[in-house]
Order: structure tokens, then sequence, then C-alpha cells
DNA sequence: AGGATATGCATACGGCGTAAGTGTGTCAAC
DNA sequence: GTTGACACACTTACGCCGTATGCATATCCT
């Protein structure tokens, strides 16, 4: 026991939170698809089944990357006099922009059978609960009103990434291949559904949601 | 030559469509990873590299297996006297009950890069277009309607199949995985995250998209 | 010093998507 | 009827994947 001064670590000793941070940067950069056992290992310079020494199975390694993504989520300050109101829309915000910056985590929460269990993945949506009982929702409303906002957030990014329906197309004559002829509203609307400005249209439903919800609340 | 009167088929010769139907029917019974173009391919009675003669690859095969889901769509029947608001909610429902039929079309639309290019597939977005336009609303409002309550829909149906959080527990005796010591407002709201009613909750956030929108476009 | 434990490595299995090449059943024209 | 073309199904093979199993080594406790 005497030198274990210096005695630390020639090996590094390869954690969970190292390995999740690997995978997280593989998938930002070449998508969820390339996440593999053997990529990551490469990654951390590592043999594959080294990883299963600190993860269960795959399935575990994706919750810790899941994990790891919910760790960035940046809690918007909380501005002196500000209304709940302006508390929700900023921390809608904050959601958006986290999935925005993991363009892969909606595939990731899609996939996942396991919802999700750790202290730190769950403290974003524990803070969007203390805001809506903070604007003096009972509990049930509160989990209500979770409900329909947070699953506005991630069906709104979800069909802004394009994953839904052909929005993003860049110029109508550009994607012919959508058959007007028997979609009348759609060849109609084609125009804004090519050039839509998707962070006003955010606003627009968050605002539909926020206001319905104070009309429906009686708070101010 | 001569008896090609009964020739028609021994080989039944494997079309698009059936192969579609059975890899939508192996989706259904065993979810999306079940899907293999083998697994697929045996369900036909076929071997694997068959249904390459018919499919570009197992993206286009996917894309066949949404079309075919699409094409369950159920249009609400069009009420005489009935107003958008109404005429919005059914088709809300109509698009709820489609991705709750198919639990794995969500992760299916998830993994998808191609946006969706068949009449069939596009056809169920049309009608929703077209019912926001009969509301009066202009094209470009039309769009943004679209986005943000499509956008709840898909969102909201993630939600409560519980991929986004464990809110499906039985009970909260049952989840004490769940470290509610950090997480203050998700331990008060526990209760209701474990025992929603799913479909008052939908109503209750389409409510407000949909109230919000009548207010906003000042219809009636 | 010596044993226990934690950790990394090598090998192997069955399944995956699919590229490339090999029949074979159907039909048109002769 | 024979022949040639062609569409279609099959076979084989490659390099990935997740991971069960077994072994080697480095570290720590006593």
């Amino acid at each position: 026991m005497g030198r274990t001064a210096t005695p630390a670590k020639q090996r590094t000793p390869l954690t969970r939170e190292r390995i999740a941070d690997a995978a997280l940067a593989i998938m930002d950069a070449e998508g969820l698809d390339a996440v593999s056992m053997r990529r990551v290992a490469r990654e951390v310079g590592v043999e594959a089944m080294s990883l299963y020494n600190h993860v269960h199975d795959k399935e575990d390694l994706l919750g810790c990357v899941l994990e790891q993504v919910m760790k960035e989520f940046t809690y918007p300050a909380r501005i002196e006099g500000e209304d709940w109101l302006q508390q929700g829309r900023a921390l809608a915000h904050a959601w958006r922009q986290l999935l925005r910056d993991h363009p892969s985590a909606l595939q990731l929460f899609a996939e996942r059978k396991t919802p999700m269990d750790s202290v730190d993945g769950l403290r974003p949506m524990d803070a969007a609960l203390t805001t809506l009982r903070s604007a003096g929702l009972s509990d049930s409303d509160a989990v209500q009103a979770f409900h329909a906002i947070g699953g506005y957030i991630f069906g709104f990014v979800m069909m802004e990434s394009g994953r839904l329906f052909g929005a993003g197309e860049a110029d109508p004559r550009e994607s012919p291949e959508i058959p007007t002829g028997q979609l009348p509203s759609i060849a109609a609307c084609m125009p804004y559904l090519a050039e839509c400005d998707f962070d006003a249209q955010f606003e627009f439903g968050l605002d539909l949601m926020l206001e319905g919800l104070r009309t429906k609340v009686g708070g101010g």
C-alpha cells in the first residue's frame, strides 16, 4: 500500500460515463445506427466485450447515452418577476433546443422500451412539472398539461426534423416526386410546406397551448 | 401454351403489396425489430434475396409498410352541419387510433430518413389540410395549424405509449426504481402519472389547440 | 507473498443487409 | 415444337451486428 500515492491509473479505468460520452459523440456525428458496441469500443480504445464490464447490454448503453443527453438540459434562468407563462415558454425552448442539438435523440426515445429511471434523466421532467405547479395548477392538472405540452414539443420537433412528412424540401420544383394531382390541399399548401419558418410555427403552437392553458386555469 | 386458361399462378407471383402486408403483420405482432428481410421472406414462403426483385432495399420495404399503414386511415364520416372544430377533432382521433393500432408505426416514422412520397401515404395529410382550409384558414395558416396539431398528436401518442417517460407504471409502489428523493414534483405527481386517463388527457390537449386556434382565427 | 477480484482480450455463434452469380419457369416468335 | 429472351427465385458469400464463454493479466486486500 506504500506507493499508492501515484498509483492511480495508467489504464484509465473506463467508466460508464466515458463510454456514454463516446457513444453520444458517435450518435451525434454519424447517427444512431452507427452506434454499435464494436464502434464505441474502438472509440474508447478497447475491445467490444470489455464494455460489458460497465454496461449490462446495448439497451443499457443507450440508456446511458440518453441520460447524458438529459444532463445537458440547460435550465432557463429564472428571471425576477417573470410569470409562469414566460417560464413555461423558456422551458419549452430549452427542450426543443436539446432535441435539436442531438437529432438522433428522438429516434433513441422512440426505440427504447424502458422509460427512464435515473435522477439525471428525469430532472428536466421534474423541472417542467415544478413550473406548472408553481403556476397554480393542481398536481393532476400539472400532469395533464405536461403530457399535452410535452407531447407537443416532441411531436413538433419530430415533424420539423422532416421525419413525419416531407416539409423540408428546399423548393417545390425540386420535389416533383410528390404526385400533387390527387392531393389538392397539399398541392395548394406546397409553397408554405416548403419554406415554412419552424421557429415561428413552434411559437404559434406553443402559444395555442399556453394561452389555452391560462384561460382554462385562470392564472395570470 | 395451350391450356393457359387455368395457367395463372401456381407460383403466386409475389408483389410489393404481399410483401408489405407480411412485413406489417410481423411488425404489429412482434415489433419493428423483428422485421428483417429474411423473416419477411420466410413469411411469404421465399428466400430473402427474392424480395429484392420487388423492393429496392430494406428502406424501400419499410416505406411500403408505412404506406400500407396509411391506407388504413379511416376518414371520419362528414356529418351534416358539423363545424370544422368537430371535424378536426374527429380527424385527430382517427390519427391517434391509427397510431395506436400499429404501435411500431411511430418508431418507423422516427427511423425513416426519406419522408414519404406516395399518394396513399400522403392522403391523410391532405385530408387534414383540407379540413383546416375549409375552416377558413389561409393556406399559410393551415400549414401552421397542421404542424402544431399534427405535432401534438404524434408527440402525445409517443408519450402515452410510454416511450418518453415512465408514465405507464401500474402503481407507484411497483416502480420504486425511480428515486423520487431529488425529484419533488415527480414525487408529488406520481399518483397522477401512474393512473392518468390518456383518453381524457388527449382531449384536454386537443381542446387547448383547437380552442386556441378558433379564437386566433375567429371562426365558429 | 498470495489469493481475490476487477478488468481487458480472443474466439465463436447465429442473425443481419445485400452484392454477385446461377438456375428455371413462362411466353413470343418462328 | 423449338428456340431465345426474360423475369424471377435461389445459392453463396462478405462483412457487419450483439453477446456467451473462457482466458489472461493487472490491481488490491490481507
